[in-house]
DNA sequence: GTAATCAGATTACAGATGTAATCGATGGAG
DNA sequence: CTCCATCGATTACATCTGTAATCTGATTAC
């Protein structure tokens, strides 16, 4: 059952990125992780992994003094909510015209455009109209 | 240029999408229009245009004891630029990826799929890929 | 003309967010 | 053993958001 998923700010969502990509990870390791990538310091980091363990996204084991995080919420998950929300707030909901959007307005590839394609094929394939 | 974008909150876009809709618009007719659609009291919606023309991103000129709301910023821009910001929060940046995950994963008609494929070989024609 | 009404302006207030600094415990260096 | 470097926990604090209520001046209905 969807307990649902917690909201993830902007900067939550750089350090769930981490965890998600490898984990567990100390506070540390993220931190590290995270050189170079942000201008955060270390206690901002430290801020944003207890905000997300207090919001349930993370937990932790203790291995002595440090702890080991880990996601509770999966990526996929947390992805689908995001865009959910995203196409709900910006394009009342409508699929098929944001798709429309990017794909005009964007740069795309020759190879981008064909594994779309191809994409889009095999979906016709498989999925067809739900309804019927 | 660029006078970057005023950050245009979840509430507010509701708010905003009304006046692209249609404008200028009085406070109650924006009222009117949300009616149904939001819970909003009139107070709420008062506010949230009053936030909006503080950032930025409505402007109004008086008629009488009424104000004549109209946006300052076009929809274009903003769609962009949280379609930019959503992309680099969730997928990192990477267009294909996210454009594939919407389309493997979202139900689409026969019709969207065919739209959508009509759309990557026009732009197959056209754009080509910018680096070579 | 006076009172009820309605507009926008100002104030409210809790929770989320960005961005830390500081505190209290503790494990490792000597 | 003792002191320091660190770790997580707690506190800080300005801003933004969601969601209004109230105030103040104009207007409209008697």
């Amino acid at each position: 059952m969807h307990d649902h998923l917690p909201r993830i700010s902007e900067s939550e969502w750089v350090v769930m990125k981490e965890l998600w990509n490898r984990h567990p990870l100390t506070a540390g390791e993220v931190v590290a992780a995270l050189e170079g990538r942000s201008t955060w310091g270390p206690a901002t980091i430290k801020t944003l992994l207890n905000r997300l363990v207090g919001k349930g996204a993370l937990g932790f084991e203790k291995r002595s003094r440090e702890y080991l995080y880990r996601p509770l919420v999966t990526e996929e998950a947390c992805v689908r909510a995001e865009s959910s929300s995203f196409l709900n707030r910006v394009f009342g909901g409508a699929l098929t015209p944001m798709l429309a959007a990017f794909i005009e307005r964007e740069e795309l590839s020759k190879e981008d455009l064909d594994n779309l394609k191809r994409l889009l094929i095999q979906k016709e394939g498989k999925g067809d109209d739900p309804r019927s």
